[in-house]
DNA sequence: AATTGGACTTAGAAAAAGCGGA
DNA sequence: TCCGCTTTTTCTAAGTCCAATT
């Protein structure tokens, strides 16, 4: 379709909303070098400002943070600042982390009316700010907050990890709205660095950050027309390849025969991309970013081959970083061929040579072009969530089941196949203790309330009157009240175990076709709200209008 | 063919808000 | 009403993929 690089028509909105200024610390807060006090400049106080409110966090102890946050923070110096401060480990910034920590502790204890008045101003602020006009409708932004300056925090053993991200100032700013809008002006004193109308793109605002030298963006919410559309586009995408999944996969198993070795590797790394829900993995710069692979981009060190495995044939085991540095790790059996296939690959070659050295994403990606229309290595991910989904709510929903259970399970199979990981929560071990004690508290409740009808009962054959047979009927319920309460106890201490390091959130908001979840609901009678809360159902609306109880992936 | 730039989606951590029980 | 925990929202980093450029 010819016009579809044409993202709208019209385009307003307000601009950006900048970091607030920097606020010198009060003249009691000090800053010790070598044990002495001394008065840092704004500027560098503002650097070492950052540094003090992370102080708490590991980051802080990490010698490549600390290498990288020292020579920024030198560079915003003054000559006699940068004179005396030469080493690191020779300043103090306790005294100004207590006071921020005071600071924090003293908005926690402000009263109702302060908190009230905070409130409100940051509702008038998204009020003014937060939405634009899109042809024709009003639409929420996603980020219309400009990045605060700070310390940058990479994920994992990231080179630049404690860098200065600096602050953004209008004129780092391109506007882009459309030419018959009311063109947002700059701050006072100020000129933004462009305004273009470019309707070939979605974005409103956007500059570029100092870390990296890529571009941000603000864009609009998940709830927007554009990302819906986008988003419903993706998941028809995915549908298509159920249709052609069966013939892709008989095409690479042949392939993984090919005389061409390219083809080979192409044919086996599909195969892991298909099974594994592996990331497409496009090369990296080294240096620049944590070292983190993704199927393409796998190296030798990253699998090891087990002809004979606990008592199966041909495993791989997988161990490698991937995005935000989360850990693989798997053991797979896999198909002879494609076991004869990898030692082939690995032949001759450095632990740190690539394991699909006649390959990458965009050879993988020319190569699914030909197979479908549309087709990219990141599609199978989202086809083999959205159909996992699919077959686990049908496998796990009965009418005995507990239905959020089921769902919450059926979520967690997908989780596990995208290799969805968080932290433990900090509070887990405590947490699981509490709920355990409650089932236990619970259990007792329910031993006495049953002990109260047995004898209400027997009271009421001796004296057949009405009001003791009105107390064993209210007796009977307290204990049916008191049993669905520890059934419900019970459940979410199973689930809860079973969620421990694995998140449901970016599965849900990212890979299952939401239609499935809404004809669920509707086949099992749960309302909407259970499944998705208010911000997944904004952006699920579309999907919520539209689908039905027989809606098929 | 390789490299770079740009636009967009996907990701987990952290902060903030909400909530139920003492 | 306060406190401690859970849930939701915010934040922004880190991917994918396409197209322009060399």
């Amino acid at each position: 379709c010819f016009s579809s690089s044409i993202k709208w028509k019209f385009l307003e909105h307000k601009g950006p909303v900048f970091a607030p200024p920097y606020e010198p610390l009060p003249e009691n807060v000090k800053f010790y070098y070598d044990g002495k006090v001394m008065k840092l400049s704004t500027k560098a106080e503002e650097v070492a400002t950052f540094f003090a409110k992370m102080l708490d966090h590991e980051y802080t102890t990490k010698e490549i943070f600390r290498k990288n946050f020292f020579k920024d923070w030198r560079k915003e110096m003054t000559p006699e600042e940068k004179s005396t401060i030469t080493n690191l480990s020779k300043c103090d910034f306790t005294h100004m982390s207590q006071y921020f920590k005071a600071q924090t502790e003293a908005r926690k204890q402000m009263s109702k009316e302060e908190k009230q008045k905070i409130k409100d101003e940051n509702e008038r602020l998204l009020k003014e700010y937060g939405y634009c006009v899109m042809d024709n409708h009003k639409e929420r932004i996603a980020n219309f907050k400009i990045e605060p300056p700070g310390l940058f925090r990479g994920r994992g053993n990231h080179p630049k990890m404690g860098m200065l991200k600096r602050r953004i100032m209008p004129e780092d700013i391109i506007i882009n709205c459309s030419k018959d809008s009311k063109i947002p002006p700059p701050p006072p004193g100020h000129k933004w660095k462009e305004v273009r109308h470019d309707n070939k793109v979605t974005w409103l605002v956007s500059w570029t950050e100092n870390i990296q030298g890529s571009i941000k963006y603000i864009m609009l919410n998940p709830s927007s027309r554009i990302k819906g559309e986008k988003d419903w586009q993706k998941y028809e995408t995915a549908r298509r390849l159920k249709k052609c999944v069966d013939k892709i996969r008989n095409q690479y198993r042949e392939d993984w025969k090919s005389k061409e070795m390219k083809v080979r590797q192409r044919a086996v790394a599909l195969y892991f991309i298909d099974k594994l829900a592996l990331r497409a993995g496009n090369e990296k710069e080294e240096g620049e970013t944590a070292d983190t692979v993704g199927c393409c981009s796998l190296r030798v060190e990253h699998i090891k081959l087990h002809p004979e495995l606990d008592g199966q044939e041909y495993v791989v085991e997988f161990d490698f970083l991937g995005k935000d540095s989360i850990r693989y790790y798997n053991k797979v059996p896999v198909e002879k061929r494609v076991f004869k296939n990898l030692q082939l690959f690995m032949e001759n070659k450095q632990p740190e040579d690539d394991l699909f050295d006649r390959l990458n994403t965009s050879i993988l990606n020319k190569h699914l072009q030909d197979l479908m229309e549309g087709l990219t290595a990141k599609v199978f991910r989202t086809y083999n969530a959205s159909i996992t989904l699919q077959q686990q709510l049908k496998e796990l929903t009965n009418r005995k089941s507990s239905k959020i259970l089921s769902y919450n399970r059926a979520n967690r199979a997908v989780a596990i196949l995208c290799n969805h990981q968080r932290a433990p929560p900090k509070t887990f071990e405590k947490s699981m203790m509490n709920l355990q004690s409650k089932i236990d508290a619970k259990k007792e409740q329910l031993a006495d309330a049953r002990r109260e009808l047995k004898s209400a009962k027997a009271d009421a054959k001796v004296r057949r009157d009405e009001k003791s047979k009105k107390s064993v009927e209210s007796k009977k319920k307290a204990v049916q009240r008191i049993e669905e309460q520890l059934m419900k106890l019970e459940v979410q201490a199973t689930d809860r175990e079973e969620n421990k390091q694995i998140a449901l959130s970016t599965s849900k908001l990212n890979y299952l076709d939401p239609r499935i979840s809404v004809a669920w609901c509707k086949k099992w009678g749960i309302p909407i709200e259970k499944i998705y809360n208010k911000t997944q159902r904004e952006k699920f609306a579309w999907a919520i209008d539209m689908a039905e109880e027989d809606f098929e992936f």
